[in-house]
DNA sequence: GTCTATATCCCGATAGAC
DNA sequence: GTCTATCGGGATATAGAC
């Protein structure tokens, strides 16, 4: 942690911190296509060049961004997941989170899905990717019973359904406090735990269908529950 | 449908449409954020100025672009929804259309929530968009029997399934032709599906529970607590 | 590591000629 | 209705001083 001192420079302990600050607080505002590193500096009090000595270009910065959006991101959710054991408690738990870290943390939440950025250019991004992917593959995986494609169906069905209550919230222009945060989150948990219910029905037309998923009027909700 | 002529000037006979072409085509390669009039202008062939004959300004060019967007949404619906009478058979149409929609007509498809117009300001938008939210919320209407409650809260999980099975299709890089879109637009028809058949889990613990919808197996969806 | 200065580029919008 | 010309602004990135 470097700090400033006595010498005549008028600057920063870390500045390279202090962008990243600043370019989530510009993306909040103009988004990530509208972010400029010009305007990043400006409010960093910094001159337009002094970003170069910490980043090679606009795309090193907003990588670094993203970074901290994934880990941030896994902050959020890991403990409302050590909160269950059961699988679909967990995931229900995860979509919750993920609507709720969408609208209290919109400019990460944007960068997640909006940089671009190319991810083989950019390893740093997938590593911290990877926790997050992990912990939810789990949950899905356990509830699939070793069955795989049924796995892939219902990780996609739910990575969909939560992100789709996000975006639902964000395009309200909810905002951290805001009353609607719970309701969505809710919703969304609401949804995951219909899809878990209804996760046989998820599946492609494979080979052999495993029991039988005739579409039920209603009931028959039955057959959905054995994963806990 | 005006036509050049034999006139000196070597133009369009409708600069207005040939530049909402050429936008959606700088959309689809810059995002709504990167387009800009100059480029559009310059890809019709004509000077920079020339759309200020026919547009006001930027956004209203992006607004006639989201004018089209929702055009363009509907007749891509309709199709689907004259197949069917069934409101599930309806509603999981209406979910494959539009993820099929989002991967071949891409620009559009971010054009229709990124434009970020105030709707207000550009009533022609709201126009637009209502055939698609009124064919889409009779079905959802069917399915709920009555229950305006049921019917929101089927209304928000389906348009959050579909919307993000349409934005995972496209973050693979789906593009026209693609084999993956058809798997896309499947899981979107089965997850809402899967979302009608399990309705009655996505209500909030309102007042009086309608009949019984104890879910068996998972226990105390009442008071889920706590997301981060 | 940060500054000042500069090169180069693109944009939106307007004025006035034709 | 379109063109040429222009004003004013903002961006990325580099060079060289301290």
């Amino acid at each position: 942690m470097p700090r400033p001192g006595k010498s005549g420079r008028y600057h920063h302990g870390d500045l390279r911190a202090a962008l990243i600050d600043t370019a989530v607080e510009v993306i909040g505002e103009r988004g990530v296509r509208g972010f400029s590193l010009a305007e990043a500096s400006r409010r960093a009090g910094v001159a337009v060049s002094a970003p170069y000595a910490h980043f090679a270009d606009r795309d090193d910065l907003l990588a670094a961004v993203t970074v901290r959006a994934f880990e941030k991101l896994h902050a959020a959710l890991v403990p409302a997941l050590d909160q269950f054991t059961d699988p679909a408690d967990r995931l229900a738990a995860m979509a919750r989170g993920y609507v709720r870290f969408a609208a209290t943390h919109r400019p990460l939440f944007e960068v997640l899905y909006e940089v671009g950025l190319d991810k083989t250019r950019y390893p740093e991004i997938k590593a911290a990717e990877q926790p997050v992917n992990d912990a939810f593959l789990a949950c899905v995986r356990a509830l699939a019973d070793g069955d795989e494609a049924l796995a892939d169906d219902l990780a996609i069905a739910f990575e969909a359904s939560a992100r789709g209550h996000a975006l639902l919230l964000l395009d309200e222009g909810a905002s951290p406090g805001d009353e609607a945060i719970d309701l969505a989150a809710e919703r969304a948990a609401r949804a995951t735990r219909a899809l878990i219910s209804s996760r046989r029905l998820l599946g492609q037309p494979r080979s052999r269908v495993k029991n039988e998923d005739r579409e039920p009027g209603l009931k028959d909700l039955g057959t959905a529950e054995e994963g806990q």
